[in-house]
DNA sequence: GTGGTCTAGACCACC
DNA sequence: GTGGTCTAGACCACA
């Protein structure tokens, strides 16, 4: 796992960002157990105090569950899942379209950067 | 002017950005002079020393130039300028896209996802 | 039966109040034999040895008996069970009374609270 | 000010309250600076990070605000405050009738259950 | 000086 | 062995 963060935002938002990521990717799936703090926080290489943080985050965002003595556990609730993962692309969409409209550019300008960026990664792609 | 700042971003970093944008909309333009640390930081409701903080990094980024006694000037290099909206127009939509991949999104999904949203946001501005 | 625990309070002491409440209710009988701990578990979806830790604690309040090999039972002295039906009941009361006192009302405030919630529950009920 | 604290429920949650009712009977009036969190913790006779996660729950609640380097502050918002001094006044009555029923009471036993306490605790406070 | 994050380590309750 | 709380102390960013 890479393990580098970034020095300009809290680790564990970090490391929750992550750990949704891997549950939209199918990584983990609904009802599977997650490491226990111990584990994730050598797999993250961080305190185990750190995950503590991040899985409580986690289940208030209703994507984990967490079980006394028993361990954490992605939720069975699917659509919620689902729910997260659309709301953090529109986020990431919405907040990118705001942000180029704020610094000037028309919607016209914003699309044709956009697949100016498209373009030049499907080619890279594919090589 | 909106004074509401995220709580999970430093304020002087939100400043710096405005600012930023309002030098690219052109509201401000080369050679002008910005206000003092303390209209600033009235204008911005914040202390006159996170203006002052300010000024110092848009002063590194190149994008204003401090003259002491005088005060601070947008600077005349507009290639600079425009450098930096190219360089903050890149970053968004990179970032962006690395996200979404990460998300478990294809470049198709997110080109399709992308679509939608400027459809949506491009029916509204027609009213 | 509903088998959804409260997270801030730990599941053995929500299954003990459980129990109790039924045989006040009479749902268990002074002398009735209680389920085993495996059947139990599988009633409140919860490990066998959360049972036995149930069972045991109620055996310490006197409204069960344990018998090795037997099982557990309802004790025979209903006095016993009345006594911890009024301890539970005021209780109640007084830590409501407290808390609401801390918060500022007087006698006269939760008094009124307290007969505004009993009418609009009776309302209900009439229906 | 009065630590002893209750073994069963973490301390931070019995802080929580302690400082919600503080505001609720106005101790700590709308806007009011709460002291840092060095000397809340000296107040309280515990470590400093616990009282970072009670006001950063207080937060979350709404019924203060935390800024930056300046400190934590009860909230402008008087609703907020009434909204929540509601709840928790409903939620006392709601939570003790309802385990009341559970018990067996009938809505008259617990009205005249509830009667008599008041009465008993009103002539105490008589002498 | 304030809030915010992180660490290291301890102890406990629960399962 | 797992989650949960708490401590003590450190360092940083912010105002």
């Amino acid at each position: 796992m890479d393990n580098n963060y970034n020095n300009y935002e809290p680790i564990y938002l970090q490391i929750i960002r992550r750990i949704c990521y891997q549950i939209f990717r199918g990584e983990y799936k609904p009802g599977d157990k997650l490491p226990s703090w111990i584990d994730a926080g050598l797999a993250f290489d961080v305190n185990h105090n750190t995950i503590a943080r991040v899985y409580q985050e986690l289940a208030l965002l209703g994507i984990i569950e967490t079980r006394r003595g028993e361990g954490s556990f992605v939720t069975d609730n699917q659509s919620r899942i689902d729910e997260l993962h659309d709301n953090m692309r529109d986020d990431l969409i919405s907040t990118m379209v705001m942000e180029m409209t704020q610094m000037g550019y028309s919607l016209d300008d914003i699309n044709q950067a956009f697949s100016r960026y498209i373009d030049s990664v499907s080619e890279v792609s594919h090589y």
